[in-house]
DNA sequence: TTGAAAGCGCTAACAC
DNA sequence: GTGTTAGCGCTTTCAA
């Protein structure tokens, strides 16, 4: 059956205290308390079964102990990663996470309405890397609420962020193919600006590819530059384009910046169906680690999203904020990607060449 | 800078009447309010940005809104799709998830408490298919406190519970092979009794291949009941050891039950190793639908699990048990796996000999 | 139709 | 050292 509620007027009672004194115990600011009836209080708390009630500690305290995570897109595979990197970093720090799922911008300021409603003591903005209105944001900002924005194109210099260097992963995959003996260099491209699904990383990961061509004086054929929209399909379909229904004479690229796992998934099925060999003909260099990168054939050489380190460190950030009562450091963190070189690019051309 | 909160009194004094007339308005028991009365207050409440508290509310009502997810193995790709599932479910119900993360038995029974004491209105827990030590549950139980447990191995009448159909799975699958014309079936399996890292699933989904192969008067070889322990290498070493060391004028099965998709990614790449072709040479089904099932080559042939739909379902037994304030129904529900018929085990073989 | 007032369970001055 | 008490912001009798 279900007990009454114990509360701390019953262990008060029990132990034959007052019910500040039993507060100080349960609370360690015992300093002052005999030791005798501290050893009261405890027992007769165990006893009685007693179990705080947070949220009216929360009423008094003014504060919950608990931040809230938005993010929008459940589906997207980076909320696995976020979701563990926010939620064990805050568990460390004492605080719980509430989730909120936010589709929409109206929907995300509706989150963060009840999210405040319920007395979050922080929020947590976990979004695609996508340019939205931020009025709300400026709100926040304005009402000193402590909140962190991940991966999110957002053009504040005041609000605390992490992004992601798509750029630079962009930079590293391309001179990688570089270091191991390529220079014509293609680029399958996820949704640029002109896409309506636009990711500003689809735009900065070709960025890093370009600038990275441009400074190593290599060449940049358009016809190398296809669009694959982060998809399996994008992917497949693009290394169809650009080498079954070629001219017969037009040069092809002997490597390839697939700016995304899927699409390399995608063109690695392709040049199977194609009958080309990876990395053979043609290298591979990707961008985002799942579980399964490991496991294609060849397996991907890839340099990993450091999303789950994005979480991490903004859990860290706002529970430092929450205990310092304020910000400090750097507004903006941005965090580079973790290289794993496996097969898609094959062993070092040169050396190669050296050694045979 | 942080207005100081707006209470309740706020705007009971800014439209110039009493508290829990404003009270009455904003929770909708306002039939009896003057409709001016109304109007002023809603006014008042627009114009001093008023924000319910809902940890007030929830003090005096007892009921927070939010239930707890409980899971243990953040990184159980199970995660999502039930954090997904409940997450949806539960917010259409109109309540909040709270999450909690849960190695141990020793870190549930404190997540327990921990939720409790935020007075959470419901648990649900997202387990491994395992055994684990079931008093804490009991206790639960016995104080009418609402929670639903998903996917444990639970042996109790009373609990509600929600489980997978495993078992069905791993008949579905064998029956599909042997639809397609395979008779020489071996299995893959996953961490059974005698695994330190044991799972009911694994044994459920051998003992449905079991009963199917009985059943169908098949050839059960010992030599074709390979461990592979739900991992990649796992099922990469199985297939190694079934087709490369095998004795010459051994008889090998034409087909595999691999039961888990991880394990049929790594048959798939030792097949592609040992030169050997999938579905010519030998057909594989799974089990278990992760996003690359279907971009393998060949894309594989597998049994969903329910997974989402748990937590769907979870979620909204608990809002309904909630709402009644008392559960009926079956305590014990079993989903059934999705067929997801792709590549892996070929063509009708009985069709193709008909036909050609 | 409305308002005053009594708590929900807890913390933290403040008094003894 | 320890107990009394005043709230935290809200809901909900109960009177008016």
């Amino acid at each position: 059956m279900p007990r009454k509620t114990v509360t701390i007027r019953d262990v008060a009672q029990r132990a034959g205290v007052g019910v500040s004194t039993v507060s100080y115990v349960l609370n360690g600011h015992d300093n002052h308390v005999g030791p005798d009836t501290r050893t009261q209080i405890l027992l007769a708390a165990r006893e009685l079964g007693y179990r705080p009630n947070a949220i009216a500690r929360s009423m008094v305290r003014k504060s919950t102990a608990t931040i809230g995570l938005i993010f929008n897109e459940l589906q997207n595979p980076l909320f696995v990663p976020v979701t563990v990197g926010v939620e064990e970093a805050l568990r460390q720090e004492g605080y719980q996470t509430i989730l909120a799922n936010a589709d929409t911008i109206e929907a995300e300021i509706r989150a963060i309405e009840t999210l405040r409603g319920q007395q979050v003591d922080g929020i947590i903005l976990m979004s695609l890397s996508r340019r939205y209105p931020k009025a709300h944001l400026n709100t926040l900002y304005a009402e000193e609420f402590p909140f962190i924005v991940i991966n999110r194109d957002l053009d504040d210099a005041e609000i605390y962020q992490i992004t992601l260097d798509d750029r630079g992963a962009g930079r590293l995959a391309t001179e990688h193919l570089i270091r191991v003996g390529h220079y014509r260099i293609g680029i399958i491209t996820g949704p640029m600006a002109d896409s309506p699904n636009h990711r500003k990383s689809a735009v900065d990961r070709y960025e890093g590819w370009h600038e990275t061509m441009l400074a190593h004086q290599l060449p940049i054929e358009a016809a190398w530059c296809v669009p694959g929209e982060y998809t399996f399909e994008g992917g497949y379909q693009a290394i169809r384009a650009l080498f079954a229904s070629h001219d017969a004479q037009a040069t092809l690229p002997d490597a390839l910046f697939v700016s995304s796992d899927m699409m390399a998934v995608g063109a690695l099925k392709a040049f199977y169906d194609l009958g080309m060999r990876v990395p053979d003909d043609v290298a591979i260099a990707t961008i985002g680690d799942p579980p399964y990168a490991r496991y294609t054939v060849p397996a991907l050489t890839t340099w990993s999203i450091p999303i789950a380190e994005a979480g991490q460190l903004a859990a860290q950030l706002i529970a430092r904020w929450l205990k310092t009562g304020q910000m400090d450091g750097e507004r903006l963190t941005t965090l580079p990607f973790t290289p794993h070189i496996r097969e898609s690019c094959g062993a070092n051309r040169v050396a190669n060449t050296i050694e045979g």
